[in-house]
DNA sequence: GTCTATAGGTGGATAGAC
DNA sequence: GTCTATCCACCTATAGAC
């Protein structure tokens, strides 16, 4: 069934580099964090993290284009599992929970506080994320609305939109006061007004 | 009726300082805007600045705190107005409503964003207003649910929490695409959900 | 209360050797 | 692919004259 390569069991040096760069923006910003944070971490030059991403703004675009594909992963997993519409939104809700346990933000959520500042190749990276947050969302809730475990007041797109805002704002505000278990309540609650 | 001293025309130094400053962290986060930025804008010196507000983190704990009192008024002119439930919560959401219009998000929402950069006196007032934003909220919809207006699942607390989390978030995603009606239908199917 | 001048640090980025 | 060395812009903050 596995048809990739064997994997390096050491990632190689740009996926490293993603890594940390990843944490810190999900925990600091894209503005607060630098070359030398990553340098500093890894045991490498700036000059070698230039080597590898030529431009910050590079690297940022890298970081959102990995993070989407492997969210999407993760919803086609979920879409896999064949379970009806109300567990497959508990399934997603908890991809949001786990990033928030690790004491982090959702990438795109913090990238959008930033969305001022960043350069146009990121932004239009950012709203594709939540494009395609927003088109698995709506066809989860078409389909809880057509086997009637989901009651919609507006349409589905609108409602997608709506949960995807509320739990951006939910792990923002859960992250202030240090409580992931503020993000849970939340949600709980967002759920049970969809789920019959 | 009007009982206060005539106002000045041009408002005192400090109070420029903060409006501007107030507006750079609305858009680009505190850690994105500088000295300079304001030093430029009202055609003064950063060493002047520095007379007003001795440091950067002064100046961010002066922006919350007028911020919060600004906005704990316009919460007392609300009650003052004695209308219903529903209303009052159509009226709260017309507070976010205006400051996105204004092509800005919530200076508190925004300052979530950086939470983990900031100093701790800042943190420490971010809270404070979100608290006094649930206390407020979660005494609306009490009231609703005793005049019969508002049904709520579970507790008014965590009922307020998740609509603070949920507007904030909406004003996040809504900037992100520069369409203030985003957050109008997210606000409208939220309160949908809440008004009977 | 405002200015000039400057300190001391960090930012992203580059040249060129190995 | 990594390094040393360096550039220049910008940051927050201070000293001291007016």
């Amino acid at each position: 069934m596995r048809t990739a390569p064997a994997r390096r069991v050491r990632p190689d040096t740009a996926e490293q580099i993603l890594d940390v760069a990843e944490r810190l923006v999900q925990m600091r910003g894209f503005n607060d964090f630098s070359y030398a944070d990553v340098s500093a971490e890894l045991g490498i030059t700036k000059a070698s993290l230039h080597h590898h991403f030529r431009t910050k703004a590079e690297l940022g675009r890298r970081l959102i284009e990995r993070y989407h594909r492997r969210f999407a992963e993760a919803l086609a997993v979920i879409d896999r599992g064949g379970a009806g519409a109300p567990a497959k939104l508990r399934e997603y809700v908890a991809l949001y929970a786990d990033v928030l346990r690790r004491d982090r933000l959702c990438l795109c959520g913090m990238l959008a506080a930033d969305f001022d500042t960043l350069p146009r190749p990121m932004k239009l990276r950012i709203r594709g994320f939540f494009d395609e947050n927003e088109r698995w969302l709506a066809g989860v809730l078409e389909e809880g609305v057509r086997s009637g475990s989901i009651r919609l007041r507006g349409s589905a797109r609108d409602a997608a939109r709506m949960v995807v805002g509320a739990l951006e704002g939910a792990m923002l505000l859960a992250r202030s006061y240090g409580d992931a278990a503020r993000f849970d309540a939340a949600a709980d609650q967002l759920l049970a007004e969809l789920v019959g």
